[in-house]
DNA sequence: GCACTATATGAAAACATTAACATATATTTG
DNA sequence: CAAATATATGTTAATGTTTTCATATAGTGC
């Protein structure tokens, strides 16, 4: 076994920690979230259920949940809370994934 | 809003099957097992185990799951069935997730 | 064919995520 | 301050994933 090889149990950490901001993304709803905030940033809650025809409080949960693992961001102005990518980086995973050549 | 993001709910097959795939990868072992094979290709189950530190039956079901999903590929030789990337492509997700400044 | 090894399979238990619903909070406006 | 609106929160039910364990299958060498 080579050096590396060794070394990968090691990384179990660093694994979690991927693993959780994958699991973030690893949803269709939230993938739509992030292209959607991608192409036009700074929405609300309710342009982004408008847009993604879906329930306000499920799409709550999903952004909250987005931006306590530091994918998202938000800051309220009056009665709206305006929802952007804090990593824009974090759409690079989709053009990833399209380009793969698995099962989609 | 933009014309694009009205085309957003349209892609929805399309981000339910990349959720399908980044939800294969989105777990600790899984992304040791896909680097493991990044370095060293074409490894026996056995040898994954013990690098792994992880039971034959679970790394038996990991690398099923994957290979379902296109990700690895196998062939067997006697007792032995070796596994490999089918898709180095999806080495890059764990890279992506790495150069981003989310909660990692 | 028997013992051995490597891998796969199946089912159940343990655990985690998602969705749905009801309701709370905060802000604005009249 | 009451009504209306936008968002968040909490709880539960439904669903899905992961782990474990027991066992099956398939190949090798005697």
């Amino acid at each position: 076994m080579v050096a590396e090889a060794n070394d990968i149990k090691l990384n179990k950490e660093k694994y979690e920690k991927a693993a959780y901001i994958l699991k973030a993304v690893a949803h269709p709803t939230r993938l739509a979230i992030i292209q959607l905030l991608d192409i036009q940033d700074n929405l609300t809650v309710n342009e982004i259920c408008e847009t993604l025809n879906c329930e306000q409080s499920l799409i709550s949960h999903h952004l909250i949940n987005m931006k306590l693992r530091g994918i998202l961001k938000s800051h309220k102005d009056g009665l709206n809370v305006y929802y952007s990518l804090k990593e824009r980086e974090i759409t690079k995973l989709l053009s990833c994934i399209e380009n793969c050549e698995c099962n989609m």
